[in-house]
DNA sequence: CGGTATCCGAGATGATACTG
DNA sequence: CAGTATCATCTCGGATACCG
């Protein structure tokens, strides 16, 4: 009989804690590519809605007004007609910037293995039920 | 009129591509906890349960298979009463861990300067309204 | 212990319309 | 252009029950 109860635990993280939900904001589906999007440039409001492709305007709006309450991303308002808006990233947003970017190119770099993986999984698995 | 339309992306983010699909997979609110906790060490399912807090025997099961269909982690069935399963990451897995660990990292040591960006945008709003 | 199957409700998201 | 407001939808995930 082995020791399974020593204490695994590596930081506190409990449903309701800080860390938890920071981390559930900066690894969401669209702060990741708006993050990653604005590395040295800063781009408008319909710069990001194209290059982020599938994003609604909507969830454009709610994610960048996310970023920037968190001190990630700024937002410039220049007063003219039409209105203009640049987006870019903090000094804050910066920081994280660069390990956002390690997780998208560890993607990009792993996802043929990645491909290969399930491709096996799921040949296996149909397998099984035959 | 400045040259607002050069092209300002830097890799191919098509809604439907891999990439995408595969980044929305490992920075999942789950996911990620999972690969920070199997860091070093191998832990059952009720372990991991027990440390993530919040999760659903549900959500875990689901989130494990998927990792586990990736390639990321493996599932280690010992052929004992009562069962157990141990799951580790894989080498690709190891490889994703350091970058998960460093967001975590990340997170952990600028919580405190969000949580006052956050304040700050929540007072200064509340101005604008009264 | 370590799961899977089914059901169902809340919250997330898209579509659409409207505005400074 | 750069949003917000409203409504409809629909997916995700929790609760529950059951199995090897």
């Amino acid at each position: 009989m082995e020791d399974d109860d020593y204490d695994v635990r590596q930081w506190d993280v409990r449903e309701d804690c800080e860390v938890r939900q920071i981390l559930d904001r900066i690894a969401d589906k669209w702060s990741l590519l708006v993050i990653a999007l604005l590395d040295c440039q800063s781009l408008r409001f319909t710069q990001l809605r194209r290059e982020i492709d599938g994003v609604s305007q909507r969830m454009l709006s709610v994610t960048l007004r996310q970023l920037e309450r968190d001190g990630l991303v700024s937002r410039t308002v220049h007063p003219v007609v039409p209105p203009r808006v640049d987006y870019a990233l903090t000094p804050l947003g910066r920081t994280l910037h660069q390990t956002i970017k390690s997780l998208v190119t560890w993607t990009e770099k792993h996802q043929e293995e990645i491909a290969t993986a399930r491709a096996a999984y799921d040949r296996r698995r149909e397998m099984m039920e035959s």
